[in-house]
This record gives structure tokens, C-alpha cells and sequence, in this order.
DNA sequence: TCGCATTGATTACATCTGTAGTCAAGTGTA
DNA sequence: TACACTTGACTACAGATGTAATCAATGCGA
């Protein structure tokens, strides 16, 4: 795992790849091109295409086996979000949290657990 | 103002011409490549592409007003802002909310303000 | 009135993205 | 051994996006 910035975008359709490799790794690309068919009607290519361009985004990387190569990623899934949830607070709430939770709080978006445990962070953070 | 849901993506770029009209309308085009100017350095050419392809995505609309056009949101903002986060939160955080709180306030992006009002949220919420 | 600036409309063009197809080399199988 | 299948590499191609240039009509100032 590297620490670096995450510079290179992840599009829509390379998350949905990136999601079966954080669920597990490393797998290869008929692996990750079975996991990802649940939800997406893609061809083998297309998830090898999308392989291939987080390749070049520096997101995931791949080790030989035989004659195959076994992807694995290279950015945390908690790195990806921490950066995505941070750009979303900046862009849309001038980088303040409470905002965004109101925003969500008027659309009920929070559930009796949701708030439950937002007490318990908020009093985790009090001390 | 519109109310039916908010279907075309706004891209990032269109995003920033949104935000100068947010700030006032009606505006001519050029208004907004003034207002606009200060964080990209963009011609006016280019905000008038963003202009028109925002009105084909039926986001905003323009009156004419001599030879010039006065372009206003079709979309509020809040409107706007409530479709992203759930976005996220459901790309990210499989709709819930807490754990991107969590997350956040891991990363110490909450400030104190925020915790005092995340508090009020939460006591409003209860009642 | 003449020419320049402004304006909307149209066109341009490189990248990125979504979604593959094709090809050549290797492999397991009858 | 002859072939079908798998695999990675390369190519394709339409639509979205970023960033304008060009053009034709119009209005304003000298």
C-alpha cells in the first residue's frame, strides 16, 4: 500500500473494479470480471480495459502468475474515501462537516442508528 | 425553480458557472465570466460553452433582454447539494450517514463549530 | 455614418470515459 | 499434433468534458 496523494481520478465505471479488488486480493482479471458481473453487464474486455487504466493511474498494480496476472490495489479503500468524502465537504459546504449533516438530516437521511452513534462520536471527541 | 430530480450530471467546470449564478441572478454571460475569472482563468468563449451546455442539461434558463441573454438556475443549489451527498453517501458509505462523520471527523475536519452544531442537530432530531 | 466591440451560434479539437473488438502467443484437450 | 480457449496488448469508436476559435449580426462611440 502507498501513502501518496491520490492525484489520478477513478471514474465511475474503474470504482466499480476497484470495489471487487478491495473486497478481495488479489484476483485476476476473469476473477475480478465474474465478481463485478452481479452488478454490471460487462465483457471480460471491458473489465481488462478498466484493469489497464488503473494500471496507468497508479491505483493498482499486478504480478505475474503464469501467464496471467493477478491485480491488486495499491490505494486503501479508506484512503479513496477519506480523499472523496473531503472533496465533496469542500466543494459543496466550504469544507464544514455539520453543514452537510444537516443536509442530509433534512432529506432523512438519518437513520435512529445514524444518530446513535453520532452521539458516540461526538462524545469520543468532547474528551 | 424546478422540483423534478436532478437527472443530467453537472460536470466540474459546469459546476463553477452553477456557482456564479447561485451567487446572483439573473446574469449576461459576461457577468458571469467576470464573476467567474477570479478562480479559473478562463475566455468568455469557454463560459459561454458551459452556459449552453448547462441549458441543453435543462439546469438553467435565459431570458433575453435586448440582444443579450439573463441566465438563471433552474436548480437550486440545495437542491443540487441534497443529490450529491446522497451520491456519496450511498456510492461510499452504503447510504449511511454515520460512517462518514466517522471517517471525517478521523481525518479532524470537524471543527469545534461543527461539533456544537452536529450536537444541535442531533438534539433537534430526537425531539 | 463607419468601424470596432459585443453577443449568441456554430465548429473545433484533445482527453477522458464507457464499452468493446481484434490479434498474437501460450495452454489444455481430444 | 491440431484446435479451441484464455490471456494480455493494442486498437476502436461514440459520447462527455475542457477549453477555446470563428462567424455573422448587432449596437455603440467617434
Amino acid at each position: 500500500m502507498r501513502t501518496s496523494p491520490l492525484s489520478e481520478k477513478i471514474s465511475e465505471a474503474e470504482l466499480v473494479v476497484m470495489e471487487a479488488l478491495w473486497e478481495r486480493a488479489p484476483q485476476t482479471a476473469a476473477d475480478v470480471a465474474d465478481r463485478v458481473a452481479a452488478g454490471r453487464d460487462w465483457s471480460v474486455q471491458t473489465v481488462k480495459t478498466l484493469l489497464s487504466r488503473l494500471m496507468a493511474k497508479d491505483v493498482i498494480a499486478a504480478d505475474q502468475d503464469g501467464r496471467r496476472f493477478l491485480y491488486r490495489p495499491l490505494v486503501a479503500r479508506e484512503e479513496y474515501v477519506a480523499s472523496e468524502s473531503g472533496r465533496l465537504v469542500n466543494r459543496l459546504f466550504g469544507g464544514r462537516v455539520s453543514p452537510l449533516v444537516a443536509q442530509l438530516a433534512s432529506q432523512d437521511q438519518l437513520t435512529a442508528e445514524d444518530i446513535a452513534q453520532l452521539e458516540e462520536i461526538l462524545k469520543g471527541l468532547k474528551s
